[in-house]
DNA sequence: ATGGCTACAGCATGTAGA
């Protein structure tokens, strides 16, 4: 079995604790983080290190974005830039080799920001994914996608009312392009394990994660060979209810060996 | 509809998150 998991930290350096406390349980073979927000130097290593993890992180300056992955099986980095657009310097991909597989991990742009330049780059770097998702399913590779997609699919993956229909997260040209990708072929592991349910991974901060008022915009999307291994989905609220928490918790999913 | 949170840069609030 291979277990693989994706967790939006919110600051690396404020949840580390969060983090090993989520590897030492949950045992994860790789975990893909999101909004490290700080430096690649600056990403702690040494106390995941310690729980038998390798660390490599892909900071950026300014306090945002920021990508990782935290591996106990051995891997090689494959990439640290979304192809499509080399001068694109926001570090929001991270892609391995690994278990016969590529991974990627992924910190897709909000959109909400920047106006219609913001959502522009939004649809543009999910354009950009697409064409690798091609490219990795015509060549037959076994291929996952999984980390922070600020997409939610469909209504179900909202509460209802919590965003409005203008919001990126949900407008219509969002939703076509995340439909591109399943359409290329790629299965949503979560959705295709519990369908119909109202599952979430993102709660906003205040009231939210105790009225169950939340989103579901992390995923794994899995190629063909790869989703007709998939033994198990679920989302762990543990870390949500821990103290201080990110506004995300982890999804995982399990993979036949 | 959103910032009532939270994090960050940097030192006062502005930006971003979603």
């Amino acid at each position: 079995m291979l277990k693989l998991a994706t967790f939006n930290v919110n600051s690396i350096r404020k949840r580390a604790p969060h983090v090993r406390r989520f590897l030492d349980r949950a045992q994860p073979d790789l975990l893909f983080l999101q909004e490290l927000k700080c430096k690649t130097e600056e990403c702690p290593a040494l106390e995941f290190e310690g729980s038998g993890y390798r660390v490599h992180a892909v900071g950026q300056s300014g306090g945002r974005n920021g990508v990782a992955v935290l591996s106990r099986i051995p891997f090689e980095v494959a990439a640290e830039v979304l192809p499509g657009d080399e001068t694109d310097s926001q570090a929001r991909y991270i892609e391995v080799a690994a278990a016969g597989m590529r991974v990627a991990g992924i910190y897709l742009p909000n959109g909400n920001s920047g106006g219609d330049e913001g959502y522009a780059y939004k649809l543009t770097w999910m354009e950009r994914l697409r064409r690798l998702a091609a490219e990795r399913l015509d060549a037959f590779q076994p291929f996952a996608v999984l980390g922070d997609f600020n997409v939610c699919p469909t209504d179900l993956d909202l509460a209802p009312g919590a965003l409005p229909p203008t919001d990126a997260l949900v407008r219509p040209e969002t939703r076509a392009a995340w439909r591109g990708l399943e359409h290329l072929g790629m299965t949503d592991a979560l959705r295709a394990l519990h369908p119909g349910q109202r599952v979430y991974t993102y709660w906003d901060y205040g009231a939210n994660f105790d009225l169950n008022r939340g989103l579901r915009i992390d995923h794994v999307l899995l190629s063909p060979e790869l989703a007709e291994r998939l033994a198990g989905a679920e989302v762990d609220t543990a870390p949500r209810a821990e103290e201080s928490p990110s506004d995300h918790t982890p999804v995982i999913v399990t993979l036949e060996a």
